[in-house]
DNA sequence: TGTACATCAGTGAACGCGCGTTCACTGATGTAC
DNA sequence: TGTACATCAGTGAACGCGCGTTCACTGATGTAC
């Protein structure tokens, strides 16, 4: 299974016109996003990208799935405690720390790659419809904060909430708790808890998105203070200690 | 100062101009919106237009500021006590209740107008660059917010928070204490409290951004429930009782 | 009240542009015997 | 190791389309005397 010329050119430049692909998705949006642009930017007639992407939707989708993965990967390793203590070190350290680590490696990841971050997280591409396998890699990010806080009530690092929680309702404990049972089958992380993350989740992309696209022009701008403040405020919320 | 039929009419062809761009926004977004469709749609010629707008561009700053003055008095309207009781009853409501009631309103609007709200909350559109005419409008909704929270101030509705609030540091504080003299200049709204209010903010426009554009798809779908349970959160937050 | 002139809404043709996708083709790379 | 055939990357021309904006024009509406 020797790997040919052929296979080795083929996979190299379908990640030449990916890269090129986000080049140009900085420049003019999803909307503009030209394979002809493309094509004449890597030096080739446009029918050729046809080779590689049966069509321009494709080439999105591809855009897309990889957005996800890089944001999901960058929250993973910050979970994980990848960025914590030097290089081989074996403990990862406190929930908490890496929960807030967590959320500071998303933001680093969105304000490096603005227009990936508003591929995925903007308004959705009008007459594109994202296709399954979008979902999974989607779904890294928040899984790897569930996924901290089903650690945390494991080592006894979960408190319950400070604020007062309302009772959740029959139609909300059960959304809940179905998802409690997909994130963390083994270890039941508690419903309240689950709808908390949820919470955090959304408050972290809300003021991500606000930072990213312009609201804060003329108040918190830059946004490095309110987004430091904001995220220790969220992981006390969800109960981390 | 009689308005002759010429003015009527120009007035009334403005606002059809306007209605037909709404609609074509809802089909193919605000990339994609096109004078020429929109006048064909009215019977015109597409240059008719340039006698109403002066470009496409001037075209959709019109409909973002009528989206933001749309979706701001909607949130007055509710904050103000609006919806709350009968026609003419006098007073007003707690407070808690109207912030409540305005984060309704702003996810009614938002998903009577799911395309205008991707409009002005969404990705930006690239190469378009919001004109100053714009910055009133947008803070109508975070002045209805804040605004709240200042009366709660006045009446002694606002308690502190139950999440123990970090100490907001220098640079926050700064930012926090210039934008509470522009929200509140007679009555000083505390920074503590601003910042609170920031975060409910930037939390609710996660959720709808979230609900509308599709991140819930397979959880919390509907979002109903989820919505009113995490407003009734973030009021407790902000200090609201 | 009636006429003469100015304003301005809407027309239609044109400019110059870029797009996604298809298709028959050529020539180089890979494979089987 | 050498030949015969199959695969497939990239070409170039074409189809059919829509776009924003400009400009000289016509005819209706409005205004001043």
């Amino acid at each position: 299974m020797a790997t040919t010329a052929r296979e080795r050119a083929r996979v190299e430049l379908t990640r030449e016109i990916k890269e090129e692909a986000r080049r140009q998705l900085a420049a003019v949006g999803a909307e503009g996003l030209s394979l002809r642009a493309v094509a004449r930017e890597l030096g080739l007639v446009s029918s050729a990208l046809y080779r590689y992407f049966p069509s321009r939707d494709d080439l999105l989708t591809a855009l897309i799935i990889d957005a996800y993965n890089a944001i999901g990967s960058a929250a993973e390793g910050a979970a994980g405690g990848a960025a914590t203590g030097g290089a081989a070190s074996g403990e990862p350290g406190r929930v908490r720390d890496r929960w807030i680590a967590a959320a500071h490696a998303i933001r680093d990841w969105a304000r490096a790659h603005p227009h990936e971050y508003a591929l995925i997280y903007g308004s959705p591409v009008p007459g594109y419809r994202a296709p399954e396998a979008t979902v999974g890699p989607a779904a890294r990010v928040p899984l790897a904060l569930t996924g901290l806080l089903a650690e945390a009530v494991a080592s006894g690092e979960l408190t319950e909430g400070v604020t007062p929680a309302e009772p959740l309702g029959d139609a909300l404990a059960a959304q809940a708790a179905a998802l409690a049972g997909l994130v963390s089958p083994d270890l039941a992380l508690p419903p309240d808890a689950l709808v908390r993350a949820v919470i955090a989740w959304t408050q972290l992309f809300g003021t991500l998105s606000f930072e990213l696209f312009g609201q804060f022009v003329g108040s918190f701008e830059p946004a490095d203070a309110l987004f430091g403040h904001t995220t220790a405020q969220l992981a006390t919320y969800v109960g981390l200690r």
